[in-house]
RNA sequence: GGCGUCGUAGCCAAGUGGUUAAGGCGGCGGUCUGCAAAAUCGCUAUCGUGGGUUCGACUCCCACCGACGCCUCCA
């Protein structure tokens, strides 16, 4: 089966055809750098971040685009508030974004730029616009107009007569300065409450709306047609739409071929979001001490287009469930077999493999993938006791493949410190004069140090807990 | 008011017009073990409710109940 997508545009799963048969563009709408990113956000990038590593896996060659917003109202108003410049202010949360996605192994995108840096190539998209009679002045704001696009609302699937204005809660209804209430603003004349932020430019004395930067970059990297774009649903409306207005508004040629939104993460039963304060941040769980492969196998586990409802439970479920696979890892490493089973081996894998590839080709289907991963493990390990060190390699390097997508094992704990394997080896002696009082002593203590002994037919067996 | 998503075991979570309804976590019982651990075997769901279509639905349609989301600068 071929790679397919679920595409917000169409509401259905399409087959994935790049415009470039090895190729890939894909730009991901990135934070709003106004304050730390909450694993709500994280879940999308997780989700942006699995999207290229299996786009790779496929051998594809990956162009990905995340922007940084670094001037709207509330990064404005903040650093207004704290006395400090934008620049300044918009930089500790840049780095902070980095640390994090850094912390939950996301592949670096191949360019982040940052709205401040391209105001001159949005001024020339609003030009066009102007010319091509799709912007419209008023009061030195600069607005486009929905009802000179006429398929304003295909993204959505939103009526453009049916738009209850106001009925988010989230926007004041006293904009009469525009000539239709769905038509938004691609220039912010100069007000006084921006400080010193503006921009003196040949449309006037202020700063560019939100939407526009996202047309402005994604086609200055990627071209006027690029393949894919993904953010959150709330992106869908109305930013995305938006988008695409302003776009295809200047090129008159599909923006986006594949538009791929992800799902929120719920807590308590509620969207997480800033303004409603039941947020969760990357460091809350790792003050918990929840380890990072942890959080991000739990915020990776369910498909990107459910909705989670986030709890201490999943993270608890995820990490039984790291440790089983770490432990499996573990055992493997220490098989000293020289004898190896190979053709069932290689079978099971195949298989494996097959499975888990099939799975993520259907819309990234991770449940599916990572049942495929475990029923391997289980295949193996009715056999385990048989396996030499060829089917370990074998074994290894499935599972280094399929992390090549999921980016959470660890395959570097196979070594003891040598104060330990003392222990380990002091341990094996007084088992054999079974002194297991002695024994059992060893035993306690190394689990106090988080290694956990297990006596099998083929000799000890040791693996570490989880951070 | 408009649009949309979802409801599968104690928990998390796939999936299909006819299959033994994946997988993970947890629990119970057996095997193994000096004890344990691990592993393995077995058990732990008829798919929100009520109708309809059909030879046959958990899967399609309708209604209802419940949860969640979007409706102009939130990932």
């Amino acid at each position: 089966m071929s790679l397919r997508f679920f595409n917000t545009l169409t509401r259905k799963k399409e087959d994935f055809v790049p415009i470039n048969e090895r190729e890939v563009s894909i730009y991901t709408c990135g934070p709003t750098v106004y304050n730390y990113i909450h694993i709500g956000n994280l879940r999308t990038f997780l989700f942006e971040d699995i999207l290229v590593r299996y786009l790779k896996y496929k051998g594809y060659e990956v162009h990905q685009i995340m922007n940084l917003t670094d001037v709207d109202d509330k990064t404005i108003r903040n650093s207004i508030q704290q006395n400090v410049s934008l620049n300044d202010y918009t930089q500790k949360f840049k780095e902070a974004f980095f640390k994090d996605i850094q912390s939950l192994n996301i592949t670096p995108a191949e360019k982040y730029p940052c709205a401040t840096d391209h105001i001159d190539e949005m001024i020339t998209l609003i030009h066009q616009l102007e010319e091509n009679g799709m912007a419209y002045r008023s009061e030195g704001s600069i607005y486009f107009s929905i009802n000179k696009f006429n398929e304003y609302g295909k993204l959505a699937h939103l009526d453009r007569d049916n738009l209850k204005a106001g009925a988010s809660g989230r926007v004041s209804n006293d904009e009469y300065e525009k000539e239709n209430i769905g038509d938004f603003v691609l220039w912010k004349a100069y007000t006084p409450e921006d400080g010193d932020v503006y921009w003196d430019t040949s449309l006037g004395k202020g700063r560019p709306g939100w939407h526009i930067e996202c047309s402005a970059m994604s086609m200055k990297y990627l071209g006027e047609t690029f393949d894919i774009h993904t953010g959150g649903v709330d992106n869908i409306f109305p930013h995305h739409e938006n988008e695409i207005a302003q776009s295809e508004g200047v090129t008159e040629k599909p923006f986006v071929h594949y538009w791929l939104h992800s799902e929120f993460l719920n807590i308590s039963g509620e969207k997480s979001s800033k303004s409603k304060g039941n947020v969760i941040y990357l460091q809350d769980l790792l003050d918990k001490g929840f380890s990072k492969e942890v959080i991000r196998f739990s915020l990776i586990q369910s498909h990107y287009r459910s909705k989670v409802n986030y709890s201490e439970d999943i993270l608890g479920q995820a990490k039984s469930t790291l440790e089983g696979i770490h432990h499996f890892i573990q055992r493997c490493q220490q098989v000293d077999r020289e004898e190896s089973l190979g053709e069932p081996i290689t079978a099971i894998i195949d298989k494996g493999l097959k499975r888990f590839e099939e799975a993520l080709d259907d819309d990234l289907n991770m449940s599916s993938a990572l049942a495929a991963i475990f029923e391997t493990i289980r295949e193996v390990n009715k056999d385990f006791d048989q396996i030499g060190r060829e089917d370990v390699q074998k074994i290894i390097g499935f599972l280094k493949r399929t992390d090549q997508v999921l980016g959470i094992l660890d395959f570097e704990k196979s070594f003891l410190e040598e104060d330990i394997q003392r222990l380990v080896d002091e341990r094996n002696q007084a088992r054999k004069a079974k002194d297991y009082h002695r024994s059992d002593q060893i035993r306690d203590q190394l689990k106090d140090k988080g290694i956990i002994l297990e006596d099998t037919p083929q000799g000890i067996v040791w693996k570490r807990l989880e951070g």
